[in-house]
DNA sequence: GTCTATATTAAGATAGAC
DNA sequence: GTCTATCTTAATATAGAC
């Protein structure tokens, strides 16, 4: 019953090459955008015809969309970010191999920026994300407000919005001017919100 | 001797229309990126054909160039920023007013993130622009490091990226989520900075 | 599955009338 | 100066052979 010779013949699309074809389009999209990426020049990393690649996606929007999936894959916690600490080490670990694969945070900003008009085929999904990510940083800073690991009169949104803020801005700027050393301005910043906010049993703790 | 018979007929390609032109260009470039943008749309508004348009510009290249070079003087502050103080003010201000003027901001960050690949046409001059604005920031940070206003152990270019990451990072932000509150994280960076490393005589002061 | 060939559409740019 | 008409190019997508 491996093959089936009843009802619809399924080709198989061959799981290898789909994910080579992600990649390059992964790829493409994050130096060029949406917009200035082609399928040709995607077919042609791969080394097929532009043709092929649609036969495995069907569409540039579907192709788009795939993308975004695995992109949201990649980018998710191993596990629930519970604590203060496991959101911001998660944050700044992201940082730090963005700097291996300026890929993933290319495509982030590019298509992220790309998508402000709401005509663009991602527009829904960075309105979409961006809400998540929010959230996922706003639980635990308010879990610690509420149990007294952070001062009280802090504005826990403002909080998590000039984290999540900083960091795409310094990764912009990083991208236009590798001389922006990210990390080292992300880390002043967590520093300087820890000893202002972080109400510690022992001091000197980020 | 207003309007000279010899030599070549000047023809004056009202400035007036070029403005028009320049308003509808910024605000399509804005919204669209300069790859979204079409200058059938850019005509549009202004009520012209496209080749109108181009009648005034040459090509959308030009275009463009003549869009970043009105920005980049919109965008300039009206004297020189010599102290701290003049600099958070003028780039908070410069905050404010994008949430009136959300077209600049949007110009600033859509064509900013597009030009990252090196292939963009505006590659060169936002690589240029952010060199220029971080020594506009870096300057008076290490003025007031050397004369004691600033604590003499801080990373003053990784403060300046600090600050103009999150704006720009903020700035992204709201475009897709218009709950962000751009002033109220902003404000809450500079109370920190501030607070954190500024040597102040009268305490309590930004 | 992958190719070549082609249909279709949309863009920037040019030519020439008015 | 502005228009209409057209050239040229490049893109997505489809059809059909292998």
């Amino acid at each position: 019953m491996s093959t089936p010779t009843t009802g619809q013949r399924q080709y198989a699309k061959t799981p290898g090459q789909r994910a080579r074809i992600l990649d390059a389009a992964m790829a493409v999209f994050a130096r060029r955008g949406e917009r200035g990426a082609s399928l040709r020049e995607i077919a042609e990393r791969v080394g097929m015809s532009q043709a092929g690649v649609l036969h495995h996606f069907g569409s540039k929007n579907a192709l788009l969309l795939a993308v975004l999936d695995r992109f949201d894959q990649e980018d998710q916690p191993g596990h629930p970010l519970l604590t203060i600490d496991e959101s911001v080490a998660f944050v700044r670990e992201e940082l730090v191999q963005g700097l291996q694969r300026p890929g993933l945070f290319q495509l982030q900003i590019t298509l992220a920026a790309e998508s402000i008009d709401p005509a663009h085929p991602a527009h829904d999904f960075f309105v979409d994300r961006y809400r998540r990510v929010t959230s996922q940083f706003v639980e635990p800073l308010d879990a610690a407000a509420a149990s007294g690991g952070l001062r009280d009169d802090v504005d826990t949104t403002a909080l998590a919005h000039l984290v999540m803020g900083a960091m795409e801005g310094l990764q912009l700027h990083h991208a236009l001017n590798p001389e922006v050393d990210t990390v080292a301005s992300f880390d002043l910043l967590l520093d300087v919100l820890a000893e202002a906010f972080i109400v510690s049993s022992t001091p000197d703790q980020v």
